[in-house]
DNA sequence: GCCACGTCTGTGATCGTTGTCATTGGTCCC
DNA sequence: GGGACCAATGACAACGATCACAGACGTGGC
């Protein structure tokens, strides 16, 4: 392995001075600085993050903590975050959060410790949890919160517009003919549940429809469980909406399955439309109309937030989180509306 | 924070002597000792991950290349070797894999170095990409394969035994009456593929049965569209078979959105198994009966072996494979098999 | 010609830990 | 009682980088 110190000797300099050209530092004449980044290209030089790391506390590597995964976002977010940290030359490490189990804050002080981690980002729901944002105000960490709750004062966020995008959902099956359209929200914990509801019916506010009525809006959990059950309340009621907005693409997926369970034709009968552009949406049939969260911007903002709290201390933060750009994915799972309700045929 | 110094002053012992308790070293007494873990305790002494990275070459985190993480399996093992890695003291280490991309190995290189990564993990493909291994011999990290296609004669391999799950599969359907079964058969890129598809026949074999008819044996590529495509083929042919075995859940799950959209009921017209217990399993209607995967039993074996790797230098390997332990889950989607094939209703 | 000053570079200490070797003090045996 | 030997411990350097400070050199002003 070649150390700065064979760079020094070879480039006829002192390793301070290799270093400096390393750290892009003030003053090294143009012709040492070229002589010393020949000398490492030559011998192959790379220097060594863990020593860097001891001497000046802090790795360069961004912490993740990672909750249960089952749903995909935390998924996508964490593959996202790695195409990240690839494009901006640093690295990802990933601890487990089981929530506050007994012992936590020693397991992430071990984290951040152990990994030298000085930044780390906080996905729902740590992003929330009051005292790990305290534990790491406490460590000294900058933390990038992901489309938390609540803005926090001390912590730059990155989330997407949910209100804006369920209003475009609406206005898109506005433009194909739909009136009467049916919602299935999310789980009433998740603050994006109350933002794509209440997208909703500023739709209809914006068109000056009238509120559609309660039956219309049947709650779920994100599960494709909840999912299935709440398609079949919209598909029961009397006059039958024909088109289905889910709060998101696992919901959308069991609306289909019933739907089609029913006979019913999507999007000749009923149209259903997701949101987060899952995997799952591009991959049953027909494909989902949906939402695409804006993973990738939102990684890289996060990177570039803790880049601009490098340059000038502690200016990263604003209270006004930073929204990434949806767009509206528009596949096979909806069409033009069919004149009346669609055809009951019960299970 | 505090160091190794601190906490040999307060024991009145030198630092060397405070190393040597850390590492469980011979011939310190057992007064000292307990005087030197009693000073780290009032302390809350930790020792700094990174020194010792520095000192000894190797930090102690075990390092993956994840790939890209549509399918579920990626995220699970992940999920399994946090949970490890929690277990057994070490932190994980991430970096994306985009197959052989120009300048891959220089990344890979900079991840080992820059973790300080001495241990490794490989998933499919990466476990069966020769280069990568042969890299990751020159760079003297030790790697443990994740169900490899073929064994390699360095590295250890950990899997599962494809061959008998699907058998047992096979095996419960036949204790449930059904005799006429359908395979949807996975890619066949994937040595997992193979096996489960032999396991199938074994299983017909086992019971001194004449090969099923080849009809019953449809491909697909492990995706949710194969599965629909699938799934149409084997439910259209003149006798349809009373069960249906997809070689994973995507599929099967795809096949049971099939199967509802022809107005068929799961499990009393056909059943459905599954094969991985996937999210999805347990979460359409009706609940997918299915293999589990031992990800969790996987993942410790992993740690183990670098343990005992550790213990005595290159004693870890061996060229058989470890196989851990799946289970049959029984869900709904299985049932006794109907008299005669299941009704056609064509769509 | 001398001193002050700015630019560029080198020396030595430092981060926290561990390996090498030397030292201490005691026990054993002849 | 003296040397051989062992167990227990410490002094010192090292890992590879950075930082504070000092030094070298050239330049300009008086």
């Amino acid at each position: 392995m070649t150390t700065i110190t064979d760079v020094a000797e070879r480039a006829g300099v002192s390793p301070k001075t290799v270093s400096r050209v390393l750290n892009d530092h003030d003053s090294v004449s143009a012709k040492t600085r070229d002589r010393v980044r020949a000398a490492m290209q030559d011998l192959g030089y790379q220097p060594s993050a863990v020593a860097r790391s001891l001497r000046s506390q802090g790795s360069g590597s961004v912490g993740v903590l990672m909750g249960d995964p089952s749903g995909g976002y935390h998924t996508r977010v964490h593959h996202a975050l790695l195409l990240a940290c690839v494009e901006t030359g640093r690295h990802l490490s990933v601890d487990l959060s089981e929530g506050p189990v007994p012992g936590w804050q020693d397991r992430v002080r071990a984290f951040v410790r152990d990994g030298g981690i000085r930044e780390m980002i906080l996905l729902p729901p740590e992003c929330d949890f009051g005292p790990m944002k305290e534990l790491m105000r406490e460590l000294d960490v900058r933390c990038v919160l992901i489309a938390p709750t609540t803005p926090d004062p001390y912590f730059p966020a990155i989330g997407m517009d949910d209100r804006a995008a369920a209003r475009e959902v609406v206005e898109h099956l506005f433009s194909l003919g739909h009136t009467r359209i049916g919602h299935i929200a999310g789980h009433p914990d998740h603050a994006a549940s109350t933002h794509r509801r209440n997208g909703f019916f500023e739709a209809y506010a914006a068109r000056g429809l009238p509120r559609p009525s309660p039956e219309l809006i049947v709650q779920g959990e994100f599960t494709f469980k909840t999912g299935i059950d709440a398609a079949k309340a919209l598909l029961d009621i009397d006059e039958p909406p024909t088109a289905i907005f889910a709060s998101n693409d696992d919901m959308a997926a069991a609306t289909c399955m019933e739907v089609q369970r029913r006979g019913l034709r999507i999007p000749d009968d009923v149209s259903v439309v997701g949101f987060d552009d899952a995997p799952i949406a591009g991959v049953i049939w027909p494909a989902l109309t949906t939402i695409r969260q804006p993973f990738e911007q939102m990684a890289l903002r996060a990177m570039q937030a803790f880049a601009a709290w490098n340059a000038n201390e502690g200016a990263g933060k604003t209270n006004t989180p930073f929204l990434a750009q949806h767009s509206l994915v528009v596949r096979e799972s909806t069409g033009p509306a069919r004149s009346g309700s669609p055809p009951r045929r019960k299970t």
